[in-house]
DNA sequence: CCACACTTACTTACTGGTTAGTAAGTCAGT
DNA sequence: ACTGACTTACTAACCAGTAAGTAAGTGTGG
C-alpha cells in the first residue's frame, strides 16, 4: 500500500454527496437516533432510514456501530464549540455566563439534550464504549471549572480550603446533568435555564462567602 | 433414618423456595442485572442464570419483562425505606441529615446507586417503561424537598420568593444524582457523601441567606 | 395413613422478531 | 476503466413471549 502524494486541502463541491457531507448527515441522524432510544435500543437500521440508504451503507461510511457511537460522540463535541465565537473555553465569570448561556440554548435543544443524558445514563453500564468518553469529559469539565473558581477567589481575596474548588466544580457538573433529567421528564416542572442560574449562582455565593450574580449574557 | 413423629408446621423446611422468597431473588438478580446492563441489554437468560432457572421460570413469576422492571423499582422503594428507622420520611433539618446520611451509605451499595442511575437515564428516551416512575418520584421528591426547605425557612424567619422552595428542591435532587453519575465513572474524583454535603449545605445558605451547616446523623 | 385431585414451579422447545456484521454485486461519476 | 457509494441477500446470534409437559408439593376425603 503505497502513500498517495499530498492531495489538496480544499474539498471539491460534486453532484454526488460527497463522503464528509453524507458523513455528516449519518452521523445528525445517528443523534437523534442514539438521543431518543439510547445506544443499544437505536439500531442502524433507524438511523439508516433518516438518511434513505440501508443499515449496511452505514457500516460502508463507519465500519461498526461502536465507531459510529464514538464519532457522534466527537461530532457533539465540535458542534458543542461551534458556537462558540471565540472558539476557546472562557475562564472565571464568563464561563459560568457561557454555562447559563448554554443551558438557555439547551431548553431549545431538546433532542440534544436527551442524547447526551441518555448516553452518559448508559455509559455507566459495564464496558459501555461511551464510558471512557463520559469519564473524560467530566474529568475535563470538572478541570476546566474548578480552574474558573479558583479565578474568581483569587479576584475576590477570598482564600478556599483544599480541594473546595474541585468540589464546587463537581457540584456544579452535577446540577446541570440533574436538572436536565428533570426537565426532560418534565419539561414544565423546571425552567432548565433559571434552575441552572439559581444553582450555580448558591454554589458560588456559598463558596466564595459573597452573594455571586450571573448576568445575562 | 426413621423421623420422629413431629409435627412442626410453624417451621416448614420445604425444600422448594416459597413463592414470596423466590421472587425476592428474582427482583434482587433483576436489580443486579438491570443495573450493571441497563433494561434493554439486560435479559431475562440474565436474570434467570442468576437464580439458576430458565427464562421461562422468571416470566413463570413476574409475567413480562415490563412488569419485572416496575416490582424492581417498588422493591428499591421498599428497601429504600427499610432502613429508615421512623418509617417515615422526616422533615425540616431532619430531611437534608437523611439525604446526606443516604449518600453516606450509597457510597458502600455501587449495585443500588447504579441500577438507579442507569434506569433514571434510559427513562428519558422514547417510550421507556420506567419514565413514568422516574417523573413520579422525582414529583415527590421534589415536593418532600421544598417542604421542608418551607420549614428551615419559617424557622428562621425569613421570606422566600415565589418558586424560591421549589427550585432549591430540584437543584438538591439534581446535585445527589448527577453526582453520583460522576463517582460511578470515576469513585476516586469524587467523595460521594462529602460532596453531597457540601452541595446541600450551600443551596441551603444560598436560599436561606444565612450558613447552614448539616451536621453529622 | 393413604389415595386422589389439584396447584405450583418450573423446563424444554419453539415462534416471530430484531440485530450487527459480511460478502458480493450494481451503478454512477471521474 | 476504475473507484467509491451504495444495495441485496445472507448469517449467526440473541431476544421476549408462548405452549405444553413434568415433577414436586398441598389439600381433602375416606
Amino acid at each position: 500500500m503505497g502513500m498517495s502524494e499530498a492531495t489538496e486541502q480544499a474539498a471539491p463541491k460534486t453532484k454526488r454527496p460527497t463522503r464528509a457531507h453524507r458523513r455528516e448527515e449519518i452521523l445528525a441522524a445517528a443523534t437523534r437516533v442514539f438521543g431518543s432510544k439510547g445506544y443499544h435500543q437505536g439500531s442502524l437500521v433507524d438511523v439508516a432510514a433518516q438518511v434513505g440508504i440501508t443499515h449496511a451503507g452505514v457500516l460502508h461510511h463507519f465500519g461498526s456501530k461502536d465507531k459510529l457511537l464514538w464519532e457522534v460522540l466527537e461530532y457533539r463535541d465540535r458542534v458543542d464549540v461551534q458556537h462558540l465565537e471565540g472558539k476557546h473555553i472562557p475562564g472565571g465569570m464568563d464561563l459560568f455566563r457561557h454555562l447559563v448561556t448554554t443551558a438557555r440554548l439547551n431548553a431549545d435543544r431538546r433532542g440534544i439534550v436527551q442524547a447526551y443524558a441518555v448516553l452518559t445514563g448508559e455509559s455507566v453500564t459495564d464496558g459501555h464504549p461511551a464510558s471512557s468518553w463520559v469519564a473524560h469529559r467530566f474529568s475535563v469539565l470538572r478541570g476546566e471549572i474548578s480552574q474558573a473558581v479558583l479565578e474568581l477567589a483569587t479576584e475576590r481575596d477570598v482564600r478556599l480550603p483544599d480541594g473546595e474548588a474541585e468540589r464546587a466544580a463537581g457540584s456544579v457538573i452535577a446540577l446541570m446533568d440533574g436538572l436536565q433529567l428533570q426537565w426532560l421528564l418534565d419539561p414544565d416542572a423546571v425552567d432548565l435555564a433559571e434552575a441552572t442560574r439559581f444553582a450555580i449562582e448558591s454554589i458560588l455565593t456559598a463558596t466564595l462567602g459573597s452573594t455571586v450574580e450571573i448576568t445575562g449574557s
